[in-house]
DNA sequence: TATGAATGAGTTTTCATTCAT
DNA sequence: AATGAATGAAAACTCATTCAT
């Protein structure tokens, strides 16, 4: 339908159109219920076309995880790159643009959750995966280095920091999906007010007395 | 072949066959690979057997759902019934209950997590969709409950309960999650060293100072 | 469409039913030419059924190839159990037989040697295909017990008895082969004759001088 | 990418180097195996390109079908074109000529069986087919004058020359055959000495007596 | 009640061929 | 003459669900 893509950045664009059909289909009805024949129908390209930017429907996927995460990871390193900023200050900083995140880029949140509990659904683990892995990986170590930076300067108290991370990181990510349920509508709290609670209250427990 | 499940009973012993035939394969392979077919032939039944006692493959797996529901609720519940105990007792007791729950019964924690992320892969929400929201709700307001008992008696400082109880739950929920993906790997830390850290700083987050 | 296939007859029947679909088909159009849907359509059932019966297309494939071996081992079986025959009379009967399998069965002889050099194509080889040699190799036994009864009669010059079975079967083989490709038409001599003559050079070649 | 085929030489070179690249492919992994993808991209050009040296896919394999019938006939020609060799000397030296073919040049040998049982999938006969039956026939024919100078020499019996001709050739390929398939590990006897074999029985059975 | 054979829409993926540049 | 992106018709196989017995 399209005209051809012959420069490389025509076929940028159209990675990115099927990318983006995808992520719309994938956020309105989830992995299963999306086939490769509503994306193509979406993007506007035919089947075929598809299987020249991707290898299957599992690599489009990751490939979204991917763009996800790097999104999130942008957005929490520019929320705390502020100099003279306190580590209380830095960790609401990160939760925050963990909230917004989950705001405005609900379709890649929802990827990224999707992918926590249904790796069997995704098969094979593939290099993929542990190029993933990494960049979850990467992510955690920045928190970690706000929360070593806050126990050097006496701002917090002396305490594994990577457990530490992975406390906080649980705890936002378990608020969250919280919310995500259905639930949301039967708990009556908003999000954010209970982000900050939780900030509070995991706060007060790490700061130095 | 199996013979005619006349009295009540009977018909209840064979839909629990199906139940733990189910059970047992939901949480080996997931539900997508988990069909029809397999089910019966673990259980010892027939297909046309299967549609007698459930109305859909999904109904199957939200009947399992509100299983693990009601044993962790009574696990939680009896964790708490000991007389005498103070808040922060009662709060490690539910969440080493959770803990319990998820090392004890993962068949079905596994059923509850991945229900939480694959609602669209279940489709309509139906009746039974209320039913477990209400059963979710009681267990909150069973924490609710102790939490409110603790700021009452002045051990935990005045706050929004049933925030607080949202907070609670997320974060250990959060915190499961974490360690259910591959991450756990990455992690390196053991899930139950993760949520005594956490409540120790959600605790310190929340007495009364 | 039929009614459904109760007994363990009724479903032999039915396999039969496919069975006769594919066969005639396969001969047709080839195997890569005949789709599953096409078997379906003409045996008059559903795609789902045919899967209920094989477990895929190649082993339909493989089981047509089975029944003709057993078919032509029962034909060369039968034609060499007259009492009181001589050696070059047995073998001629084989010859006999080889022709008349492939006049009378030809889509049965044509899947035979399709599977000779095609074996890429049907992949991995599988415990059928051990199955499908070892019949193979019962029928060459045979025409080698055979000659090995003419050879002690003293009515064959002593010679490798495998290797002249492997001969003999490669030339009527080979001249099958020759009278199946479109050369036929170019070779403008009967089949028949053309194994009469292969025979009687055979045999002036083999007999006791 | 590759500079333009100017002139007449670089056309043919060109057609040389995808028609090389074929028949690798095809010896390696059948006819079905190969895609064009594969062949222009071991070819160094693109798929454009190879449409515009061969109609389809199968008019490639044609043309390497043509030029193996070529390379066997010269090989067999040269084979018998020493003088002062009898009947018996030249048939051998075809017959050996055929296992040099069969040893030497296996991709052709392959490609050349694989179209005597697969006419099927290659469809609609097209004009290439005569051109090929001609070239075997003019094979045919060179080996029948063989036989035929046996004969009024009177080294052979008096016998029909062409269907003796057939014969041979039929022999000859049924062996290489039964030794192409799975079947040559059941077989266990090398092909070589089969043909000697053959060739010794066959000489038997025409030589004058 | 119980059975299990039958269904058929639905899914992913492949690949020969075309054609605008 | 050469390119290679785009096409889209196939094709094999799965599985939740039905329904006649």
């Amino acid at each position: 339908m399209g005209p051809r893509a012959r420069t490389i950045e025509d076929k940028q664009q159209r990675r990115r159109t099927i990318l983006e059909a995808a992520k719309k289909l994938f956020f309105e009805s989830g992995y299963q219920n999306t086939t490769i024949e509503k994306i193509t129908e979406v993007a506007g390209v035919s089947t075929g076309t598809f299987y020249l930017y991707f290898k299957s429907k599992r690599e489009i996927y990751m490939a979204l995880y991917a763009d996800g995460v790097d999104i999130f990871h942008q957005m929490a390193q520019q929320a705390i790159s502020w100099p003279g900023m306190g580590v209380l200050g830095r960790l609401s900083a990160i939760a925050n643009a963990y909230y917004r995140f989950y705001k405005e880029y609900t379709e890649y949140f929802d990827i990224l959750a999707f992918i926590h509990l249904n790796q069997e659904e995704l098969e094979n683990p593939s290099d993929m995966r542990t190029v993933l892995d990494e960049k979850a990986l990467k992510l955690l170590k920045m928190i970690e280095g706000v929360i070593k930076g806050g126990v050097e300067s006496g701002e917090l108290a002396p305490m594994d920091t990577w457990k530490a991370t992975n406390v906080l990181w649980g705890m936002m990510d378990g608020l969250v999906m919280l919310a995500e349920r259905q639930n949301v509508t039967v708990i009556e709290v908003s999000l954010e007010e209970l982000i900050k609670q939780a900030l509070e209250i995991a706060f007060y427990g790490m700061v130095r007395r």
